[in-house]
DNA sequence: AATTGACAATCCAGCCTCGAATTGTCAACC
DNA sequence: GGTTGACAATTCGAGGCTGGATTGTCAATT
């Protein structure tokens, strides 16, 4: 199921990720990293093709790890049977680390263009993943008689769209409690207007 | 009420507006506006201090608008019984114009980072009047009960951050009808869940 | 008073150089 | 296999220079 996890990758992937947050992407340089990591510069490229490599597998691995925490929540109808708690869970899964890393260093704008020029097919692959993953939860929920979306007049995808929008402008929020506050309080307030 | 137009003032910020959507801020010179307008270059700084200023007055001019259109909305309890509609029509009047703008020029983004440089604290207390609109709006509404903020766990100015952030998702949007349809989605069912 | 052409001052994109910092790739080593 | 120091190639920012475009300000004109 699960490859085993290359340890010394794993290693530069954390020491890059600090450097990135500290100084941003491009004042950290791969000897940077590789003191970090306690390891020659040239010992890097070992593992990865070069400094750019390193920033997508980070960028890859969070979104990745972010998209499969919101799946996990969205699917998790045992212990959370409401779907608003559970869009309210899979929303925070989904935004909090792209708060952490933006809002939290002091080169997030810088991080944020990086991200865009280096891994824009990927950001916009998994938008729309998780966008597909608010339809499928949307559809469910419907089919389960569990929300109303005819009677405000929307289809699945429609509803689905609303809300991943919507919170594309909770994200602008300065810390994470704060996020919190909002996104529960939208989601309730969403959610109940669709009769949840 | 209202001051006397001036006609050669209106003339220029036109020419001004019509060039700078074509050609963005920087690219546009004083001399493109003067030719636009028919008249010479130096006239222009009869009117104006200069570019930046002319700028900053067509900015401002449309923040006003869009603001005034928005509180017309707000405030017209008889033709518009309904607060959800009331609100519907209050966000597409604030932001349509900023679409218009930014969406249909080829340089929208030039102009929105310039905007940002040049009417910064402009467009951050324009923001802040139309959230104390909003939020008015939600309190006299929750006065006639005509929402329940109580049940939803919401003060009146948390509602009306939760309207204001998401819209500001919502502008994210292609044109205008795209906007038109999600902005109407989405307050039917955030107001319906807030019990409108 | 508003408008204008003309003038001097300023800005700015392009281009060059320079040198230090950084990169990517070895052969040698463990 | 992975690791390393060392090497050559490349990148990158600072700085200076130039010419053309653009600006802001006149005194003269209507």
């Amino acid at each position: 199921m699960s490859d085993p996890p290359d340890l010394k990758r794993e290693s530069i992937l954390s020491a890059a990720q600090t450097q990135f947050s500290r100084y941003g992407f491009r004042r950290t340089s791969m000897e940077d990293i590789a003191k970090e990591t306690g390891v020659s510069r040239a010992s890097l490229y070992s593992h990865f093709e070069n400094k750019e490599e390193i920033f997508r597998t980070l960028s890859a691995q969070l979104q990745e790890r972010s998209l499969e925490a919101a799946e996990a929540r969205l699917k998790d109808e045992a212990s959370t049977p409401d779907v608003s708690a559970r869009v309210e869970a899979a929303l925070l899964a989904r935004l909090t680390p792209f708060l952490e890393v933006v809002a939290q260093s002091a080169h997030g704008s810088e991080i944020y263009d990086e991200n865009s020029r280096l891994c824009g097919e990927l950001v916009l692959a998994s938008s729309e993943r998780f966008l597909g993953m608010l339809t499928t939860a949307m559809a469910a929920a419907a089919r389960s008689g569990e929300i109303d979306l005819k009677s405000a007049g929307l289809t699945a995808p429609a509803a689905a769209e609303l809300i991943h929008l919507a919170a594309t402008g909770l994200k602008q929020s300065a810390d994470v409690a704060t996020l919190e506050k909002r996104v529960r309080g939208f989601v309730r307030v969403f959610l109940a207007g669709l009769g949840a």
